[in-house]
DNA sequence: GAAGATTTGAGGTACGTCCCTCAAAATGCT
DNA sequence: AGCATTTTGAGGGACGTACCTCAAATCTTC
């Protein structure tokens, strides 16, 4: 049988009252006094028991999870991923409330979050750039002892709590070293088209994969990041331009959107599928064109687990309770054809 | 606030009592009545606080977890993974006995199983091949009404209640489009590695390799499966005489384990990193030879995950609560040097 | 050693659910 | 209608913890 309270009480000698100041660290105890039932509780092995203790608290868990507005495929499919793991975590006592930003505009952000600071908000995870406005956002969270929780995108010179995600490099140096081996021994040069090279996964991405590229594929010439700026219009223009003005293009990597584009345009100039194509993140477009063969290979964070490991350690932090690092670490998983994950529904 | 038991009684207009007795499927009700409770309940969006009816229950979940007694690392991976994830299960009053078997002796395992009928055991993950004094005792154990989880490797003519683990034969079938890939447009000969092919895995994967193989790439040639029995001298001997009688060996597909002495042949015969090798499951072994280029990929499950879904599922069964696929569908992650996860102590 | 402050004990109520008992009410059957 | 049976209600104790109050015990300080 588990260790109770009074366990440790008839152990250190004491009342359960003092037990209790002891374990909640309310004032009026003497420090001799906290140090037996210390003891006792290490010397039983006592763990309290976190689900009585919400009970008996009937502590609701008001989350708010923020998003960009956009209509990026990835984001809804992380919305989708989130009202999932929101609906589960009902059952322990936690509302989730999911909130979207414009994109672009950082001071509507702002404001937003300003917002939840006076609500009862026990924990905000985020996915957004980090711009000086932000960074003054989370700090003011923080201040008023709310765990923010940085989501996808890392806030590194901010005092988030935590980042649940993927590290951008690395998974640029995967998609690098795919690409690599992909284009097999044979000079050939390599397009790269981003959204924006001002989104700092883009600038990270790409720098991982030129990391690969000059280290162990010197054959292979990386050229200029091509920005489409979310315009499919703009993406077929440059991507066609680029090939007819150069020769021996092997692959293309995509570091943002804009896979539906792509391969209308590839199709096109007849190269769908002669071209290594390699992208990131999978949603029901990447997922398609894996299946077609249009895509050979996407690097992608199960949004999934993305959602609920968000949830858990904002619940953590809220209770401050230790974080399973192993389970909260995310990987960076290559998915191509044959290893394409189910869809559920 | 959520809507309680209480708040159900009203809405139904019954007592207490009755809402209990429906919510918990106890005898004595009319079938009106059931169909009253549940309106109000889906009416209310009632859902059951399952801490405060654990708590209530005070029930413990002892489960086992039953593996082979092997020294291979993957199964010590394993184990370690089911430790970590017992202890944190333990949070949630469930606790987990970690059983070994000879592996080679499948009465010895019959005889374990017989005698956790007799113990009060929640459920069982079993990680065993599929012989028929298995699928008995399998059966037996269901007829006691004890769920039973198959692990890492499948039991399907069994009636198990769930598999945890991955498609063997997708993942050989990913490990074939790798090697096809990793190889180039040259024709190659690969080599095939396995402790012994009587193992359902060891089929599998062949199965799905050899499926990529001759509809991707016919220009490779993939030879007779080389069988080790699990002893590294007989692996040395049998690649090294495969390698002098063969020519255009240019890849390596390892079934099962063998990764340290077959990186040492190569290294003797000076062909490390000069074949494209491929193997599976992420162990100590297998992430340093990722990490210094003697492997060039591996097809691995993510064992913490593993054991945790193992836990979960076993516990659902147990409450007779639905599973979350989604969550407990295992992914069969592609693991190079660049996303090589961290190792966590 | 007395007054004051600090520390501790005893006890209670609550959280939401489970599970039990016993009596009361409703229903079915002849 | 009368009886047996089924269904329902009322109530209470338990699970392990949080949080509250009030009194008693123990320490300080002069």
């Amino acid at each position: 049988m588990r260790p109770t309270v009074n366990d440790i009480a008839r152990e250190a000698g004491v009342s359960l009252a003092t037990v209790d100041r002891v374990l909640n660290a309310r004032p009026g105890v003497r420090e001799k006094t906290i140090l037996a039932v210390n003891d006792a509780i290490s010397k039983l092995g006592y763990v309290r028991d976190v689900a009585a203790a919400n009970l008996a608290r009937s502590r609701n868990y008001r989350m708010a999870v923020v998003l960009p507005d956009t209509e990026s495929q990835f984001v809804q499919t992380l919305a989708e991923a989130l009202k999932d793991a929101a609906a589960t975590a009902a059952q322990t006592r936690m509302s989730v409330t999911l909130l979207r930003f414009p994109a672009e505009d950082m001071h509507a952000l702002a404001a937003m979050l300003r917002n939840l600071e006076g609500q009862d908000v026990a924990g905000v995870a985020l996915m957004a750039p980090e711009t000086p406005v932000v960074r003054d956002a989370v700090r003011s969270l923080r201040m008023r002892d709310i765990p923010v929780v940085a989501l996808v995108s890392d806030l590194p010179n901010t005092e988030r709590d935590h980042y649940v995600g993927i590290d951008a490099r690395a998974s640029g140096r995967t998609a690098g070293m795919l690409m690599g081996r992909f284009l097999g021994a044979r000079p050939a040069r390599v397009m790269v088209i981003a959204n924006s090279m001002l989104l700092r996964e883009s600038i990270e991405r790409r720098l991982g994969f030129d990391e690969v590229m000059l280290r162990a594929f010197p054959q292979v010439e990386v050229m200029q990041t091509l920005e489409t700026h979310g315009s499919a219009t703009t993406l077929r223009h440059v991507v066609a331009e680029m090939l007819a003005n150069t020769g021996q293009v092997g692959g293309i990597y995509l570091l943002g959107t804009g896979h539906r584009a792509l391969a209308s345009t590839l199709s096109e100039l007849g190269l769908l599928g002669h071209v290594v194509t390699i992208g990131h993140e999978l949603t029901p477009h990447t997922r398609a064109a894996l299946q077609s063969g249009q895509i050979d290979a996407v690097i992608a964070q199960n949004v999934g687990h993305l959602a609920r490991s968000a949830l858990r350690v904002l619940r953590a932090k809220a209770d401050r309770t230790p974080i399973d690092e192993s389970q909260e670490t995310l990987r960076i998983e290559i998915i191509i054809r044959e290893n394409l994950p189910p869809s559920h529904g």
